[in-house]
DNA sequence: AGCACGCCGACT
DNA sequence: GTCGGCGTGCTC
């Protein structure tokens, strides 16, 4: 007898695993693998998802039945389901989680528990037939329910609502001739002039044999429904796509771009790769201005022309409408967005287009990783080394990952595009793991824009402003009179968080681990989140004995007021998370700019991505040190590709462009390496860092964090998970830790963690999870354990 | 996550 | 004597 293998919707450790149901005989035929259903479980029912149909149930004991089939077809295809079997296993996450990450929002069920009267008495407790106890919050009145409940005066029902809706759109097909409609015309009343006009409507569309939406027709739907009771037309609801972009529809499509002779090669490298469905991986490093994007459009152009699908990943950020408009501008609807400026609905749409092959093209943000494309002959991803494809919180898989894993399902080449390539993917070009392919020059032989250092030691003497030096001042100012625009960026990672000298640049360290010590506010101390060292706020500086020493950080909106005060004829627009949190705020800002509505972009991170303003010729960082400060070993990196970035948005057209940068440490190798936009330079001295601190690329990292609303109750479990965890490891492997979290309470919840760094560890698998298990059986209390594999950050 | 089962304090 | 507190264990 088949039964079907259901991951059932309940988050927890003890609970991950498939259940056995019993296939009812009715739903013998319909039961397939990949499809949610809703099974009794324990003393209700929940959704689950059936992983697989085995021929006999390993349980032995009495199997419930499947109640009811979610879906008429399976919403996740074998590929798809090992994809999640996969995900699950490699990020310690449930394999629930997994499956729901992997299906638009819409497919969520959502489950809704309810109470009904069993007797007159039941009645009298209730306000209305049928009361939801989900949404209560008054906790009185959920208590009196649930005493009913206990009486038998009030039943239970767990009710499930379908998320997913079908957007429709009422369609006319008319019954009746031309000569037919006039006819009925001629019998109507003098003064029925809606009627009339419908009917002349009726006989256009059955004369051009057309079935419109209703809506086309600018009249309104209640002489539609008339003329249907009448005979005259019969209404369809027909389903309908949400269109996220329904102004780019219509326009005539792009066609492709003469490559250079920089171009060709790599083009033709990669579709080698497709028609062998060889799953290689290209690292395609390509300077800012270099072509990339045309780059990938003919790659995909190919893949589609040999029947085969593709899938394009770019950073949230840079999914702005230019870089949308370009995709669809060359293949039209069958292109398929996602990211997460579309609504559940516009999302559910995009993934059902991709779903059915109706979209053979994806392009989306981290989560279009798990986009439901089959055959897909090759996968792209753009400025690869962007943090934003890791995802924080459960599941944390890495976008590359997963797209590595299904390129190698597929047979297909994975095309990893940077200017400034992550030293993790770089580094595997070194060995040949990746194969490195290069855009060494920018599309029009334009050199790079002239950078220019500017020491802000001296220039706060000069000046007197802590924000502005006379240099850069004087350059906006320039601009402004030729009316030429400026981009400056506020870096502000590192908001506040660490110590530093005004007077000499000077960032307090770690004295054990070569690392900056980060503020804790709470206990006004310095803390090393690597090995836990502690000490007080100084109040002059160790290296100078200045005084100057501060919490380091500014803000957009004291920028801007500075600037106003400074440079009272520059019109400023200021893009930050503020300005731009409305949806499509961000595209609004940009499109003002693009119109020469203002003079300067003032913003953060945000601006240094996907943006090509031809008539910017000025680039300024007013602080390229703060992500410098951050106890961070992948600070230089992410500073030397902020800056490099940044650099490239100035004078990408005729006019030529240049960049100013300043900052408290001139001479710190991140900022000197990208003064001369050089990656490979800063990679080899990097690589050098790297190896020395035992950093990945050259160790693997994996982060535990232990959570519990007690500070004892953590910091006890911290340590004993920290000497199972040792057990399981060689003495090769590094530990540091455990020490708090750099919030170290959250939510009224206390976070100590541990790092490993291990280059080889046969046993750490199978260490974890133990270590999950265990927690989650003596951890009935509120513990909660979180496994990060190379995670973005150590604090 | 829910929910029941089961073993100890302040009430009708 | 009971009602009910929430610790512990299970859900095919």
């Amino acid at each position: 007898m088949p039964v079907a293998k259901v991951i059932v919707d309940v988050p927890t450790m003890q609970t991950n695993r498939p259940y056995d149901y019993e296939i009812p005989t009715a739903l013998a035929e319909s039961v397939q693998p990949g499809m949610r259903v809703w099974v009794p479980f324990g003393h209700r029912d929940v959704a689950g998802m059936v992983v697989a149909i085995d021929a006999a149930p390993t349980f032995t004991g009495e199997l419930k039945s499947i109640s009811s089939v979610l879906d008429p077809a399976p919403v996740l295809n074998a590929e798809l389901l090992a994809l999640a079997h996969w995900l699950a296993d490699t990020t310690y996450a449930f394999w629930i989680s997994c499956i729901q990450t992997m299906l638009p929002t819409m497919l969520k069920v959502d489950t809704d528990k309810t109470v009904t009267a069993a007797t007159p008495a039941g009645e009298a407790m209730l306000t209305a037939p049928e009361v939801s106890l989900t949404a209560m919050t008054d906790q009185t009145e959920l208590a009196k329910l649930l005493r009913g409940v206990a009486s038998g005066d009030l039943v239970v029902h767990y009710r499930r609502h379908d998320r997913a809706k079908v957007k429709t759109e009422t369609h006319a097909v008319p019954l009746l001739t031309p000569a037919e409609y006039s006819k009925a015309a001629a019998a109507l009343r003098a003064n029925a002039t809606q009627q009339r006009a419908l009917l002349q409507t009726l006989s256009d569309w059955a004369a051009a044999g057309q079935q419109p939406a209703i809506a086309e027709s600018q009249l309104p739907r209640a002489p539609f429904t008339a003329a249907a009771k009448r005979g005259w037309v019969r209404l369809e609801e027909r389903e309908v796509y949400r269109d996220p972009y329904p102004e780019l529809r219509g326009a005539k499509l792009t066609t492709p771009l003469p490559l250079t002779a920089d171009q060709q090669p790599v083009v033709a490298t990669v579709t080698a790769a497709v028609a062998a469905r060889r799953a290689e991986t290209f690292l395609l490093e390509g300077v800012t201005g270099s072509g990339k994007t045309e780059v990938y459009l003919q790659i995909i152009a190919q893949a589609i022309a040999a029947g085969r699908t593709a899938l394009m990943l770019v950073p949230e950020i840079a999914l702005t409408p230019q870089m949308v408009h370009r995709v669809t501008g060359r293949f039209g609807r069958q292109v398929a967005v996602l990211h997460s400026g579309l609504s559940d609905g516009e999302k559910f749409d995009e993934w059902r287009r991709i779903q059915r092959g109706e979209a053979k093209i994806v392009v989306g943000a981290r989560s279009a990783a798990f986009a439901p494309l089959t055959n897909i002959g090759v996968f792209i991803i753009d400025e690869e080394h962007e943090t934003s494809y890791k995802q924080d919180d459960a599941p944390r898989y890495h976008a590359r990952d997963v797209v590595l894993h299904r390129a190698a399902t597929f047979g297909a080449p994975v095309v990893l595009g940077s200017a400034t390539p992550s030293l993790e993917s770089r580094a595997r070009a070194e060995k040949g793991v990746y194969t490195l392919l290069r855009l060494p020059e920018r599309i029009n032989q334009q050199p790079m824009p002239p950078v220019t250092i500017i020491d802000m030691r001296d220039a706060m003497k000069k000046s007197g402003q802590e924000d502005f030096s006379q240099e850069l001042l004087t350059a906006l100012q320039d601009r402004v009179a030729r009316h030429e625009q400026s981009v400056l960026l506020l870096n502000r990672r590192g908001f506040s968080s660490f110590v530093m000298c005004r007077e000499c640049g000077y960032v307090v360290q770690c004295p054990n681990c070569d690392i900056s010590l980060t503020l804790h506010m709470d206990t006004h101390t310095l803390r090393c989140h690597y090995c836990g060292h502690e000490e007080p706020i100084p109040h002059r500086c160790p290296s100078c004995g200045s005084t100057k020493i501060r919490y380091y950080g500014t803000g957009t909106q004291k920028v801007e007021a500075k600037l106003n005060e400074l440079l009272p004829e520059a019109r400023v627009l200021r893009m930050d998370v503020d300005t731009t949190r409305k949806k499509g705020g961000h595209a609004k800002l940009l499109a003002k700019f693009g119109r020469h509505e203002a003079d300067i972009l003032l913003g953060t991170q945000m601006i240094a991505k996907g943006l090509d303003f031809p008539d910017v010729t000025l680039v300024g960082v007013i602080n390229a040190d703060t992500g410098l400060g951050l106890p961070d070993f992948r600070a230089s990196e992410r500073t030397f590709q902020l800056l490099t970035q940044v650099s490239g948005r100035a004078g990408r057209a005729d006019k030529p462009g240049s960049v100013i940068i300043q900052t408290f440490n001139p001479d710190h190798y991140a900022i000197t390496y990208a003064k001369h936009h050089d990656y490979e330079g800063f990679f080899r001295r990097e690589m050098a860092i790297r190896h020395l601190g035992h950093y990945p690329p050259y160790y693997f990292t994996i982060k535990l964090t232990v959570s519990h609303q007690s500070a004892e109750q953590a910091a006890k479990a911290i340590y004993s998970l920290a000497k199972t965890l040792k057990a399981g490891l060689t003495p090769a492997a590094i530990v540091l830790g455990p020490t708090p979290g750099a919030i170290a309470r959250l939510k009224n919840r206390y976070y100590y963690q541990i790092v490993v760094k291990y280059t080889r560890e046969p046993k750490l698998a199978a260490t974890l999870t133990q270590i999950l298990d265990s927690t989650q059986q003596s951890g009935r209390q509120g513990f909660q354990v979180a496994i990060d594999r190379e995670p973005q950050s150590f604090v």
